[in-house]
DNA sequence: CTGAAAGCGCTTACAG
DNA sequence: CTGAAAGCGCTTACAG
């Protein structure tokens, strides 16, 4: 029996087979190499030969695979995002960022959540990247603060870059996002109001952005002639619940704060919930700033001032340092913590 | 000059190259064939061949490098998660549960997010499909409701399963999140609280599980002898601020429901925020219910009263019918929304 | 500046 | 039940 005709199926569009570094090198009447040489930006091409394999290759669509790419190349054309941080939105930000920068590279983007306290952790860390020959991985707070992760990479030959509050490492290896400068911006903004009796929430000791923020905060008061009383310094967890505890705690003592600045929003969030229950109003009774201006932070009432981190762009800076693209040209302020004024602060009353 | 002794390098144990599939065929005394057969489950091999090959591989802590097995076999081990929800607790959670389905796999997880307006939409989740030679997406709502992506899946031959409300292909394309229960749930409460005029503020019409919220609150309500009058239903957006809007409204209307269904917990926040402008307390003068259970509904006030859906669980279901795996064994009940009580419902006022 | 050969680590036919 | 050959689509040395 002889083989069907298969005249309908070249009338659709779909099974046309991609085309292969092979078909590209024929149709330019050069060798594969030279293809090769091409897609890899290679300077050693005549440019009127770059120029013709350039022409087939946009005439094709031709993408050079990856997979092939990867096994001959001994990497993969995959970037990881290593994370522990709870927090949604910072998480789907991050990825965003991530994405935004390598748009158009052929990389793409594999998600590895993790656990630090997992026994497991450093082993899974190890055969995820190594199973993968991953390229490269960001790793986020407070993974990234975990030097024994940094360490791995290193010793596996996977390149690496660490988002922290705080630069931890070479500069190659490091974004950082300067939260210092946000706790001053939290200061400033409570010292200008007139508030003299602040508190002050922390994140877990364990977390660098929480020292950061706090000694940003503290020292910005100090400049303002303000000090940052201990009496009124509570250590959270960044967690919700956390909040409302250290909050409560917070409004007991007499003579009462009548400014806080909770570490993050979820905390502020509590902090929120526990004056409402303490009977206070905000902001004519007590004042509340937090840090992140995650969504919550809008939608809570009275709507929360905040400092902003700009966590995409964050993103974004931290794959083309990866994939070694970085202009610094751009402008850096855009990617600084800033203050967003809403409805949960107020001058001091007089 | 004769190359430096090595043993510095060999004391540690970073630079031992991974065992292949050859390492793998030598030691057992066997083709590599044999091995592959191993690997990939294949029956016809002798048991005892089978013990011998695995001893190996657990021993040198073999695994198949997926860019080769990809490479010939045409297809990489990468699932893709295609999404435009805008909600970043959704796209985590679903994540999560899409990891927590191919544990062990040997599969990754590759995000997509994208924007079913763009008018490249197609085009570029074509090309991120066939580059990467995805072995198979999960499709979330809104695209998931989009039935030239299913087209193109099927056209382009990549394995896909569907995540919405209620079915809209064939069962192993399909995981349903069953909606119209959880529009139940809510008219259910509403009545027992003995609440008659009440209010519905419905998502786009362009989402499925807006209609479905909307017709199970609507059917269940008329299973408790009440109708969903149409003068107190509004079409909403999905946003906080489409709910204060639309809240807003509600509340002017005279005589006014003394309770309002958003058919999403942004919705519902932004309901409160409108309760609150008017004076209204909650939930005395006016109970509030939401849909989806994220983190901000525990963290308004007052703590929303919603359906939770369990996203994570329905991410794991779907890549488990991707993967082939899915027991249908487990416990349905789990995968369906359920009622979750907290502070902004109460009985009518007498 | 360009190319022929060998190889990356697997799998798919095809034999036996 | 098992294996030798060929090939997936690229790149790395090595020549010229």
């Amino acid at each position: 029996m002889k083989k069907a005709p298969r005249a309908p199926d070249d009338a659709l569009e779909t099974p046309r087979r991609r085309p292969t570094i092979n078909d590209i090198a024929r149709l330019a009447g050069v060798s594969k190499k030279t293809v090769s040489r091409v897609i890899n930006a290679s300077p050693f091409v005549r440019s009127d030969t770059r120029d013709r394999i350039q022409a087939v290759i946009a005439e094709l669509g031709y993408a050079p695979d990856p997979q092939a790419r990867g096994l001959a190349y001994g990497r993969s054309f995959l970037i990881g995002l290593v994370y522990d941080n709870p927090n949604p939105q910072y998480v789907v930000n991050m990825q965003l960022g991530l994405l935004d920068g390598m748009k158009g590279s052929g990389f793409e983007l594999v998600v590895h959540p993790c656990d630090r306290e997992s026994p497991t952790f450093l082993e899974d860390l190890r055969a995820f990247i190594e199973r993968q020959r991953l390229f490269g991985v960001v790793l986020t707070p407070s993974v990234s603060e975990d030097e024994r992760a940094a360490k791995l990479m290193s010793d596996i030959g996977c390149a690496y870059v660490r988002v922290a509050s705080v630069s931890l490492d070479t500069p190659e290896h490091m974004i950082e996002t300067r939260d210092r400068l946000g706790g001053r911006e939290a200061a400033r903004h409570l010292a200008e109001l007139g508030h003299t009796r602040i508190g002050f929430i922390s994140g877990p000791a364990s977390f660098r952005s929480s020292h950061e923020r706090r000694s940003g905060f503290e020292e910005a008061l100090n400049e303002h002639g303000l000090t940052l009383s201990r009496t009124y310094v509570a250590e959270g967890a960044y967690t919700f619940d956390s909040g409302v505890e250290r909050g409560r705690e917070l409004l007991a003592i007499e003579p009462r704060p009548t400014a806080i600045f909770a570490a993050n929003d979820e905390m502020a969030a509590g902090v929120l919930q526990a004056a409402r229950q303490a009977g206070l109003r905000i902001p004519e009774d007590l004042s509340v700033v937090g840090f992140d201006d995650f969504q919550i932070a809008s939608r809570l009432w009275p709507a929360l001032t905040t400092v902003r981190t700009p966590t995409r762009e964050i993103g974004r800076l931290a794959v083309e340092r990866l994939l070694g693209r970085d202009d610094d040209v751009r402008d850096p302020k855009n990617r600084l913590p800033s203050l967003v004024v809403r409805d949960s602060t107020a001058p001091l009353k007089g």
